[in-house]
DNA sequence: GCCAGATTGGCAGTATACTGTCAATTTAGA
DNA sequence: TCTAAATTGACAGTATACTGCCAATCTGGC
């Protein structure tokens, strides 16, 4: 039986290569993004963290980190430009040295219900060229090989932490 | 007929969303092919590039970003990068002055030969999640996204631009 | 109460990505 | 031919991403 012959180096193999094709979308997806966004001055990660402190308004930097699986050294410089356009703010946990809580600005929150639309209308976009069954197809198989790979990620999404800051309040 | 609501201001909108998908997916990828390479200290990005140089001999930095569709400007920091490690050799190209072609060293050949293994584990290892039909199912769906929105990203792919280079002797 | 270990946030360093601008050079059109 | 426009590579500036490291602080086991 003969042996399979080594896979051919050339570009060609990295056009259908997983890893090359979710490079590709990510960045048609940032592009997309910008453009319906661009009268908010806001990037999809700044949007992202956004959301996320709307969500849970209290939450520290480690924590926000995990629930939207970011890196945490990353969120640090984010975070600091979104007080920078006053749409957060950083406040000292009384309990806890260490931490600083973090809650939208009305600055902050007016934004965000501001951008809601051009971001829906960018999601959309980028799925656009499908058809509609594509579409809810790729979206199912996407969002299970996220699920699946995320113990995979250096920042694994851990949703639930977010509960955590409430203490004995929540 | 009452209007349809407002979508609601929570994270979990963000992680059904396409763009909060794909970014976890190209990080998640590029976390996989860090660990499958990390014998060979090369980026996915700079693997790319290789690859590309492999398989268009004196290419220039311009048509190599068309190429893989990335950054021209950020391909610049990469090529310098790949020189430092004395994988890639750029040579002034005499009809042009303007112009640098570049070359695989003999190092370059032989890490992207002793590289391949590591990488097409990695490729596997990001779909492994999902059943066989699945991953067929999601990669024709993704091909032909990043296909249609090719114009929608601000360094679309243009495959074809490689053949330029070899002008009249092509 | 004390101390080892964990947690938190900050920092430095590297590597994509993208936006602009610029000078040198080439090309194309009047 | 002469020059306006285009091309090429380089650079500066901003924004993710990740790796490490560190000091301050908290916690749990004793």
């Amino acid at each position: 039986m003969p042996s399979k012959p080594p896979p051919p180096i050339t570009i060609d193999a990295v056009y259908a290569a997983p890893g090359y094709l979710f490079r590709r979308m990510q960045q048609i997806a940032v592009s997309i993004f910008m453009e319906e966004c661009k009268a908010f001055d806001l990037t999809p990660v700044q949007y992202a963290a956004l959301i996320a402190i709307h969500t849970h308004p209290g939450i520290d930097a480690t924590r926000l980190s995990a629930v939207i699986a970011f890196d945490r050294s990353t969120l640090g410089s984010v975070i600091e430009r979104l007080q920078a356009k006053d749409y957060v703010e950083r406040k000292p946990a009384p309990e806890d040295k260490r931490i600083k809580l973090l809650y939208l600005t009305k600055s902050g929150a007016a934004i965000l219900r501001e951008i809601i639309p051009a971001v829906e209308r960018a999601q959309a976009r980028m799925l656009e060229p499908l058809k509609p069954a594509d579409r809810k197809e790729l979206m199912g198989l996407l969002v299970q090989l996220v699920d699946l790979n995320n113990e995979a990620s250096r920042v694994p999404l851990r949703a639930e932490d977010a509960l955590e800051h409430l203490g004995k309040a929540g």
